[in-house]
DNA sequence: GCCAACGTTGGC
DNA sequence: GCCAACGTTGGC
């Protein structure tokens, strides 16, 4: 069973055209705990991703991707030189998890904005007033609606 | 740059 | 285990 999900990224931190030049990329850098368990023990292989651009005018969605790599421990958080070192954090016994995620198809960019006031997106977790889980959940309701706002079909 | 909404830390 | 202080995220 495929399950959806939004993964934010900072246009000016890892945009959509640097997954698609990379082929592939892994999830680096997530330090928060309900991220982390979504990343450790709900994504699966197959699963669809809406990436998602923040901290731009409007935020918007920019492409949907898929993992290709189910959990494994977050390299950087054992990496001394990494600014997302962790000292409590060891390949032994990983504190922070990581997924790895390859582009599917760009979307027309749909911004926030837009997706606000979409009665069709009431209710997606995106649009809650304070969110700021960088990995979430999208019920496959929007996940169809988004597709449809971008005239795809079939995935 | 501001600030609301969280999440984390640490004293008690 | 509570909660104040602090730090971060991210829209605006």
């Amino acid at each position: 069973m495929v399950k959806y999900w939004l993964m934010k990224s900072e246009l000016d931190g890892y945009p959509w055209n640097q997954l698609v030049t990379d082929g592939s990329t892994h999830w680096d850098g997530v330090r928060n705990y309900q991220a982390r368990n979504i990343m450790r023990d709900e994504m699966k292989l197959g699963d669809l991703v809406l990436f998602y651009h923040s901290n731009c005018k409007p935020p918007h969605i920019a492409g949907i991707a898929k993992v290709c790599k189910e959990s494994y421990g977050d390299f950087t958080s054992w990496d001394s030189n990494s600014k997302y070192y962790d000292e409590k954090s060891n390949p032994e016994e990983p504190r922070w998890f990581m997924v790895d995620i390859e582009p599917i198809i760009k979307t027309r960019e749909i911004g926030l904005p837009e997706m606000r006031e979409n009665p069709m997106l009431e209710g997606m977790p995106l649009l809650r007033k304070g969110s700021r889980l960088s990995v979430q959940p999208v019920p496959e309701k929007y996940f169809k609606v988004i597709c449809n706002l971008s005239g795809i079909k079939n995935l």
